[in-house]
DNA sequence: CATGAATGAGTATTCATTCAT
DNA sequence: GATGAATGAATACTCATTCAT
């Protein structure tokens, strides 16, 4: 039972962040993560079940906050118009501006067993929910239509957005990622709302 | 150079499908494809260059035949609305009939090493080329708006398609996949043609 | 130099005994020892030199006690005949009452690196030296010949021995190990006095 | 399922027990038996599913033998008493004419884990079979009483040889082993023949 | 073309032991 | 004396790939 806490604890993740992004998840050592973070290599596995474990501790971590901190921002809003227009702005400035963050995320993350990587699955239901109240939200205020397929359309919301991160993490983001906001808020509005 | 072809070479592709899809792609080992393919170890590199020339190779192969039928479908439709159409259903009905199929494009593919698979992206763009095209004659018909990012379009729509197609992989295939032809073409076309 | 006494040295031993007999000396962790003992891992090692040198304790520690009590009956015992009787049954009886103890003692201790393990000789020896005065006793007696090989006769004596506890401790201790003291004693008889 | 034949196999063998019983079991590593054998590390495992089965195999091949020459000799001789000594100088012989054999058989073979090695148990049965029926033979001429335990009188037996040849093998052996072969005869038809 | 025995590079993980507190 | 977090050496085993036949 590792120790999901204390200042080694981010040590080491912070160090696997650099490492994944630097050379992908399989060619990364976990000797190599020990040297960067400045401890041993048993210390790793006080912290950590396995190098996986590492990788998955890295989104779980981060996509805790970054539900949290869109469930702030959501809470500070009125109306779907609005609520679409910051989730997307959320997505695309977090993963902006983290690239590596969002090189591990959008990348590395897929690289692991989908047979053992049932980790993920939670904090990113959670994101999956949030998506869905606002979609939700709209139909409640009338600007979506009731009959739409609220877990089809966060599907093809999330797929879209997720689509374009990893595009633009694959492109050496030569782009500003949240310059891309505009644009989709447009795209996606129009998807969703009836008459515009 | 591998032999590309002949009746062994398909074998082969057909193990390794079958394979992938039931244990994933890095529980497989080299010797279970072949001795399912009913040749030998060896054999395996006459025709392939690496293990993971054959996941690459799969999808090559697939993906040739997914573009070809879908370009000789759109030739025979007019219009954006069932240019539109006819793409989306091509793209579930093909991976819909393929369970096994669908499982190793979705997920096994995606665990290759970024830094290598770079041979997935020469078919996969001729894919995005012709999905940039239906846009693009969407755009020529007036029914899409001229200011539309087409590379930002492609790749929501093409990220949209692709995230329903992993989540219905990843739900044990419960339901037809082509039945969400049409409100995805709802959506999609309400995100791309003005005022509807 | 470690502490070979107090009241955690004896609730490690005892915690080590429990623990080796149940999972092998291998399987058995030093932490799961001082888990089991109720002290930190740190601790065992004011108390013992290493893993190993808690099992040679274990074993030194008993065969003290062993051949001090068998000293002791040997004392108020005459003649050869009722000498062996004795060692015998001394030798059953202990083993037989300390299961646990038997198991290390036969099995696990054999684990340990003979190129380390010179620990065990020393009490070991002293047992032997008094099964040899036994022997050498009944030459004096002029029931043994004279011409018997003393340390012969002891590696027979204690080899025999020592593969009967053995036997019953695999075989999960199904019988009373006393009670084979007596057609032990019949045949250890007949092969070292002359004309019975 | 590794293959059990064939000249890599016995090149193993051969460099493992070597190695086994220049530096014991703990100390010698797989990689050490291969450079040895003169082949790759990975060949070891064409052959052998396991470090620890190369100790086990070891001691069945060997053992195999050891039975099959005991039981043609003892087929050309007559009488309990005979048996006996055959027995008993084929035990000493061997073991004393292979030191490297001995020591991994009376040392090492002891290291391994006991909850694992019941890969040795079978052989060693069909010795212990042999040794009983010699015993029981000894009943039917009328030399040894009907009332002895034969299944104990195996056990004191073979424990009294067994310690016999640790104890030379521990000892540098010094002296020849089959010297032995008369005073322990002695000792062992006194033990188990009525009225000498 | 086909074979499959042989290769050997590559590394995550364990756990006895230490030492700063 | 006691703690337990930290250490880091140590290595069996896998499996994609090759090549002599």
């Amino acid at each position: 039972m590792p120790i999901k806490k204390g200042e080694k604890y981010i040590q080491i993740l912070d160090a696997a962040v650099k490492e994944f992004a630097e050379n992908g998840y399989h060619r990364t050592q976990v000797a190599r993560i020990a040297k960067e973070a400045g401890v041993a290599d048993g210390t790793i596995y006080l912290y950590f079940e396995s190098k996986e474990d590492i990788l998955v501790s890295l989104f779980t971590e981060k996509m805790g906050d970054f539900v949290d901190k869109l469930k702030q921002k959501l809470a500070n809003v009125n109306g779907f118009r609005e609520e679409l227009r910051t989730l997307i702005t959320h997505h695309l400035e977090v993963l902006g501006a983290n690239p590596a963050q969002a090189m591990v995320t959008q990348i590395e993350l897929r690289q692991i067993d989908p047979w053992i990587n049932q980790g993920i699955s939670g904090p990113l239901k959670s994101y999956f929910k949030v998506i869905e109240e606002v979609i939700r939200s709209g139909q409640d205020e009338g600007l979506v239509c009731k009959s739409l397929d609220v877990r089809l359309a966060r599907k093809m919301l999330f797929g879209a957005l997720d689509e374009v991160v990893t595009c633009w993490v694959m492109t050496d983001k030569k782009y500003e990622l949240v310059s891309l906001a505009d644009p989709i808020f447009e795209i996606l509005e129009s998807a969703f709302c009836k008459n515009k």
